[in-house]
DNA sequence: TGAATATATGAGCATATATTCATATGAGAA
DNA sequence: TTCTCATATGAATATATGCTCATATATTCA
């Protein structure tokens, strides 16, 4: 038993039927993963070369260049080359703010 | 070379190394899909019940009703059984935040 | 009771994901 | 140049994910 107005008040909830709502998706299912989301605390601490990041979390530099080019193509981060090493830190307040709010919502 | 007194802040901005990461990834990562996107959405709207929600998706009833148990799971929506019906709504004013504060950083 | 409707569940499949390993790039030091 | 260190990249693999199909459960109505 269908109720059309439901549906129809449904589906303009939706934003704009687009790619609006894809390009959302990719953006929560960057946080979506505990090692990026490790990556995505400790940069909201300060900003870190691939190699120390690899060293707090105990994990191999690959792994983790690959999890950072992930919140490089999310934008969630940005890189700065300084000699050998590469710096990464948050691209901005708004991905620290999403990430504590979602943080908050754990612990309810 | 690697930075000791980095490494150590950066241990300690991690949410206390135990599952708090692991639980708030699956949150997120509940937010991570399309599909699930538009139904939280169209909850954030008005409740619905599964059949409307699949005539709005325009999707199967079975496919909307695992998306409708990954929801669940991670306690993003709550059931209420009517009748033949089964009606979904959010869990919380929290989850409906969340989404738009999501949705907000995507314009930007 | 039986038929019809609404939803849920499990198997199967195609695709995506996270990690590891091996190799490549690139910058500084010898 | 050659060597080493820091990072990136691609292939391979194991696991996870989302959908479809078929079937099961549950409620209402005749």
């Amino acid at each position: 038993m269908i109720h059309p107005e439901t549906v129809k008040a449904a589906r303009s909830a939706v934003p704009d039927d687009g790619d609006r709502v894809v390009v959302l998706a990719r953006l929560f299912k960057a946080y979506g993963d505990p090692t990026r989301l490790k990556i995505l605390f400790m940069l909201a601490a300060s900003e870190m070369c691939v190699c120390d990041i690899a060293a707090a979390l105990g994990m191999q530099h690959s792994a983790v260049s690959h999890q950072l080019t992930v919140l490089l193509r999310s934008r969630l981060v940005r890189q700065k080359k300084q000699g050998k090493a590469v710096y990464y830190s948050l691209s901005g307040k708004h991905v620290k703010a999403l990430l504590f709010q979602g943080f908050d919502l754990t612990g309810i």
